[in-house]
RNA sequence: GCCCGCGUGGCGGAAUUGGUAGACGCAAGGGACUUAAAAUCCCUCAGAGGCAACUCUAUGCCGGUUCGAUUCCGGCCGCGGGCACCA
C-alpha cells in the first residue's frame, strides 16, 4: 500500500486495462436495455481546452453510472473535421488541410485518452474521411430524390478579395472578417434544403422535448417564428398589375394609409427599368448591409412610385405605393400595407412623408386620443372601420379573413421566419456536393456507383478562392446522362450538414450504406446530449430537421434525435494585466503572501475580471499541463465541483489543489480491514448518500453529488473500524468511481476486490436506513427560531404542542403569556403566535 | 425595442410542495505534530452588540400576501443571454 496515490502510474495502467478488456465498447446485440450518451463532438483545432474537459467529464459520469446500473451504453467520440480553420492554416502555413486536421486529431485523441473517458473508440469517426462524407453524399441524393433539396438563385455575402461566400457570422460591420473588404450582395445559384417543409413539425416537436432546457426550446421557437395572418392582393389602380401583401393585423385594414414594397421586389425592379431615380434609390437601399447593427438607427426612406392601389374593403379608396427601405424581400411577400396608427415603423414612415394616421383601435370604453409619436399596439375595440366597428381585435381578424376568402382576394395563412437552409459553400475543405452540371441535361446526380466523390489532394491555396474551382482536371467529367463533357459541382456542403447525422453513424456504421435503419433506431434517440449553448439554434435545429427528413423517407424510425439535452457553462479564469497594460499568462504570475506579482519583473499585477478562457486575454489554462501535474482524476473532480454545471466554472489553482487533496484523502481510506460490528450512524449516512447522490446525478447536479461525497468521506474518516465502515469505504469508491475512475480502480485493487470497479453494479440504497424514528422539530415564536427538539416521528399534534409549550426557552420567551395561535406542521415545526 | 434567465458570506455555491438560511468546497485566521519544512489533523469563520446567557440585522432595493417568504405577487435597480426594420 503506497502512502500516496500516484496518478502518473495509475492513470495509464487502468486506461490500458479498459482498452484491452474493451470495457466501454457498446454491443449492438446485448440483451440489456440500451442507452445513448453523447457529447457534442469537437472540432480538431489542435488541442483540447478546458471547455472540452468539462463537457466530456459530465457525459462520462452519466455514461459510467448508466453502465453500472445495467444499461448497455453507447458513448462514442469523433471529429467534426471539415471547416475553415484548416483552410486558413493551409493559406497561412502552407500545410495541407487534411494533414493539418489529421495531425490535430491524433494529438487530441491522445489528450482525451489521458483523461480516461469511458468512450467506445472502436466507433470513432472523422467527417473529413471519404468513409463518412461519401455516405453523406448518398444521403444528400436521397433527400434530393425525395424533393427536399433544390437549387435557386440567392443573395449571398460575397467577399470580393477572398473570392468566397461568407456566412452572416463572418461579416463584421459590413466587411469580410479576413479581408476587411466591404462585402457585396451577389446572386449565386445555391443548393437549399427544405427545412421550411418541416417548420410546423419542428415547432410542434419542441413540445415533446420535456428534457430540454426551456431556454433552448424558446430560442428555437422564436427562430422558427410562426406568424398567422392574412395574405391578400392589392390591385393597382388603372392597371392590370397587382401584388400580394402579408399582415398579422388584418383587423386594422381600415387604418391603412399607404402600401410599400421592398427595393428588390419584382415590381420595384420592373418600375426601375424606366425610372433612373428609382433605380438609384433601390441600389442605395440594397448597398446598406442588412447585417449591420446600424439598421436600428437607420432612417426610414421611401420612394413614391406614383402608383396607387385599391383598398380591398372600400373600392373608392386609393393608397399610394412606395418603395421603402424597411420592407424586406425575404420575409412574407416583400410587400406590406402601412397602418401608421398601430405599427411603429409605419408611423415613423407616415410622419416623414406626411401621410394620414387614421386610428382604428381604441382601448375599450375610452375615447381615443389622436396618435402622437407612439403607435398604439395594445388591446381594444375597432373604430372607424365600417362593418368591423365594435369588434375586438381577434374577432376583427377572423371577420376580415373570412370576407377576404369569400371575396377571393385573400387567404388566412401562416408565415415563418425560418428560411430554407442554404448549404452551398465555395470552399475546398468540405463534403463535395455530388452533382454534375451538364450543358444539355442540367444538374444531374452523381450515379451511386461513383460515390464517394473524393476531394482531390493536389490543391493549392496560394491564391484566394475555391481551389476546387480552379483545379485543372477534377471538375471535368462526362455527363452520366448523355456522356458529353460536363463539369462537377465545385461547391461543398456547409459543415453543419456533417454534424446533422454523425450521431446516427455512431450508432450504426456499415461499410456500404450510411447506417442500418434497425440498428440505428434501436440506439436512438440520444438519451442525454451535452454541449455548449452556442449550438442552441443552428446545430440542434439542423440535426432535428435532418432526422425528421430521414424519417419521412423511411430511413430511420425516430423523429427527434436528442431526447435529453443539457447545455453546460463555460470555463473561465481570472485575467491578469501587467503595469504596462499587457495581458499576462497565469504562468507569468506568482502569488507572494496574498499579492500577485509578475514573475519576470516583480511588479504588482492588476487582477481583472473572470472571463471565458481566450488566447487574446491570455487566461487559458492548458489541460495537458494540469493532467501531468495532478492526474486525470483531480481535473475531472474539479470540473464537477462547486459550480452548477449549467453555469460558468472559474478555474483556479487553489481549486485544483483542493481536488488533488480530496483524491489523496479517499486513497488513504483504501486500507483493507477485517473489523466486525455494525455502525448504525454510518450505515444511515451511507445509504442516504447512495440515494441522494444517485438522484443528483440523474438530474446532472454534479456539484451536489460532489458535496455529498465530501460529507460521506468525512463521516467514514471519523468512524471507528467496523464491518459497516469497511463496506462504506467500498461503496464510497463505487460512488466516486464515475468521477475518479483511476483512483477508484487502484483502490478497488488495493482492497483486493474482484474484477474492475467499472464492472461492479451500482450501489442501491437499503430503504431500512433511509427512514428515521425520530425527527428534529423547530420551535418558533412569531416565525422566529427559538430552539429545536427531538421527538419520535409521527408524534400526535397535541403531544408536539405540549412538548413545545414545556420547552424552557419557549417558556422564557413567552414569559407567561399564552399564545394566541399554535401552528403545528407535523414532523417539521411548531410556530407559536403570541 | 421585444423575449428569456439570474442577483444569497471574502469567493463558488446549498436550502423537497412557502417551514431551522448559509450544506459542501475555496480563501483567511489560530493551534497540534515536526529540529524545520512538506504532508496531515483540530478549532474559528454572515454582520453588529454583549463577559456570558442571549439579542438584533441579514438572501439586490421598495411594497404586498401569510402564523411563517431566498421561495409566491406587484414595482424598481443591476448583470447575463437570445432575437431584432419579421409586417
Amino acid at each position: 500500500m503506497q502512502p500516496r496515490f500516484d496518478p502518473q502510474a495509475a492513470d495509464a495502467r487502468w486506461q490500458a486495462v479498459w482498452s484491452e478488456q474493451r470495457t466501454f465498447e457498446a454491443d449492438d446485440t446485448a440483451p440489456r436495455p440500451k442507452t445513448y450518451i453523447l457529447e457534442m463532438f469537437p472540432y480538431p483545432s489542435g488541442r483540447i481546452h478546458m471547455g472540452h474537459v468539462r463537457n466530456y467529464t459530465m457525459g462520462d459520469v452519466i455514461a459510467r453510472v448508466r453502465r453500472a446500473q445495467g444499461f448497455e451504453v453507447l458513448h462514442p467520440m469523433g471529429w467534426d473535421a471539415f471547416g475553415m480553420p484548416a483552410e486558413n492554416a493551409a493559406m497561412e502555413r502552407g500545410v495541407h488541410p487534411g494533414n493539418w486536421t489529421r495531425a490535430n486529431i491524433a494529438a487530441m485523441r491522445g489528450q482525451l485518452q489521458r483523461l480516461g473517458f469511458a468512450l467506445d473508440w472502436s466507433r470513432e469517426l472523422a467527417t473529413c474521411e471519404p468513409d463518412y462524407y461519401g455516405h453523406e453524399q448518398a444521403l444528400f441524393l436521397d433527400l434530393l430524390a425525395a424533393g427536399l433539396v433544390y437549387r435557386k438563385q440567392s443573395a449571398v455575402n460575397w467577399d470580393p478579395v477572398d473570392h468566397t461566400v461568407l456566412a452572416n457570422e463572418q461579416v463584421i460591420d459590413g466587411k469580410g472578417w479576413r479581408s476587411g473588404a466591404p462585402v457585396e450582395r451577389r446572386q449565386l445559384s445555391q443548393w437549399f434544403l427544405k427545412i421550411t417543409d418541416f417548420a410546423d413539425d419542428l415547432l410542434a416537436g419542441l413540445g415533446t422535448l420535456d428534457a430540454w432546457p426551456d431556454k433552448v426550446r424558446l430560442m428555437q421557437e422564436n427562430w422558427i417564428g410562426k406568424s398567422q395572418g392574412l395574405r391578400f392582393t392589392f390591385q393597382i389602380a388603372d392597371s392590370e398589375r397587382s401584388f400580394d401583401v402579408f399582415t398579422t393585423r388584418p383587423d386594422t385594414l381600415f387604418g391603412a394609409s399607404f402600401a410599400a414594397i421592398a427595393p428588390d421586389h419584382p415590381l420595384a425592379r420592373a418600375l426601375a427599368a424606366d425610372n433612373p431615380a428609382l433605380a438609384a434609390f433601390n441600389t442605395e437601399c440594397l448597398a446598406t448591409g442588412t447585417a449591420a447593427a446600424a439598421v436600428e438607427t437607420q432612417e426610414k426612406m421611401g420612394f413614391d412610385t406614383g402608383l396607387s392601389v385599391i383598398h380591398p374593403l372600400d373600392a373608392s379608396r386609393r393608397l399610394p405605393v412606395f418603395v421603402a427601405n424597411f420592407v424586406l424581400m425575404d420575409y412574407g411577400t416583400g410587400a406590406i400595407f402601412g397602418c401608421p396608427a398601430h405599427d411603429q415603423r409605419d408611423l415613423d414612415f407616415a410622419r416623414k412623408y406626411q401621410l394620414p394616421v387614421p386610428r382604428v383601435v381604441a382601448p375599450a370604453g375610452e375615447t381615443p386620443d389622436a396618435i402622437g409619436d407612439e403607435a398604439y399596439t395594445g388591446p381594444g375595440v375597432l373604430i372607424n372601420s365600417g362593418f368591423l366597428d365594435g369588434l375586438d381585435i381577434d374577432s376583427g381578424k377572423r371577420t376580415v379573413i373570412a370576407r377576404a376568402e369569400a371575396g377571393g382576394w385573400g387567404d388566412g395563412t401562416t408565415v415563418w421566419r425560418l428560411r430554407d437552409w442554404g448549404v452551398s459553400r465555395q470552399r475546398y475543405w468540405g463534403t463535395p456536393i455530388p452533382i454534375i452540371h451538364c450543358e444539355f441535361c442540367g444538374a444531374i446526380p452523381v450515379p451511386r456507383a461513383d460515390l464517394p466523390v473524393i476531394l482531390p489532394d493536389d490543391v493549392s491555396f496560394d491564391v484566394p478562392g475555391n481551389p476546387l474551382d480552379r483545379h485543372p482536371t477534377w471538375a471535368n467529367v462526362d455527363c452520366p446522362n448523355c456522356r458529353r463533357p460536363a463539369r462537377r459541382e465545385t461547391d461543398t456542403l456547409d459543415t453543419f450538414v456533417n454534424s446533422s447525422w454523425y450521431f446516427i453513424r455512431f450508432a450504426s456504421a456499415p461499410l456500404e450504406t450510411p447506417f442500418d435503419r434497425r440498428v440505428a433506431s434501436a440506439w436512438l434517440p440520444v438519451a442525454q446530449y451535452i454541449g455548449g449553448v452556442e449550438h442552441a439554434i443552428l446545430h440542434l435545429l439542423y440535426a432535428r430537421f435532418w432526422t425528421r427528413a430521414l424519417q419521412r423517407i423511411g430511413m430511420i424510425d425516430v423523429a427527434e434525435p436528442f431526447a435529453g439535452l443539457f447545455t453546460q457553462g463555460m470555463v473561465t479564469h481570472e485575467t491578469y494585466r501587467a503595469v504596462t497594460g499587457e495581458w499576462l499568462d497565469p504562468q507569468a504570475v506568482e502569488r507572494d503572501s496574498g499579492i500577485l506579482l509578475e514573475r519576470a519583473t516583480g511588479l504588482p499585477v492588476d487582477v481583472g475580471r473572470v472571463e471565458k478562457m481566450s488566447k487574446s486575454k491570455k487566461n487559458v489554462v492548458d489541460p495537458d499541463a494540469i493532467i501531468a501535474t495532478y492526474g486525470a482524476d483531480a481535473v475531472r473532480w474539479f470540473m464537477l465541483s462547486d459550480s452548477p454545471p449549467e453555469r460558468d466554472l472559474a478555474w483556479s489553482e487553489a481549486g485544483i489543489e483542493g481536488a488533488w487533496r480530496f483524491v489523496q484523502r479517499v486513497w488513504r481510506l483504501a486500507v483493507p480491514s477485517d473489523a466486525s460490528g455494525e455502525d448504525a450512524d454510518l450505515a444511515r449516512a451511507l445509504h442516504r448518500t447512495i440515494a441522494a447522490l444517485t438522484a443528483d446525478i440523474d438530474r446532472l447536479q454534479f456539484n451536489k453529488a460532489v458535496a455529498r461525497l465530501y460529507e460521506l468521506t468525512s463521516a467514514v474518516e471519523r468512524a471507528a473500524p467496523s464491518a459497516t465502515r469497511s463496506e462504506a469505504v467500498r461503496t464510497l469508491l463505487q460512488l466516486a468511481a464515475p468521477m475518479l475512475p483511476h483512483l477508484a480502480e487502484e483502490a478497488w485493487a488495493a482492497l483486493e476486490q474482484p474484477g474492475l470497479i467499472a464492472d461492479a453494479r451500482w450501489p442501491v440504497a437499503d430503504p431500512r436506513w433511509l427512514t428515521d424514528d425520530s425527527v428534529t422539530i423547530a420551535l418558533q415564536i412569531n416565525g422566529r427560531l427559538k430552539d429545536t427538539m427531538v421527538l419520535p416521528k409521527g408524534a400526535a399534534r397535541d403531544v408536539v404542542e405540549a412538548a413545545a409549550l414545556a420547552n424552557p426557552k419557549v417558556q422564557r420567551a413567552l414569559d407567561g403569556i399564552a399564545p394566541r395561535k399554535v401552528i403545528v406542521v407535523p414532523d417539521r415545526l411548531v410556530n407559536l403566535v403570541a
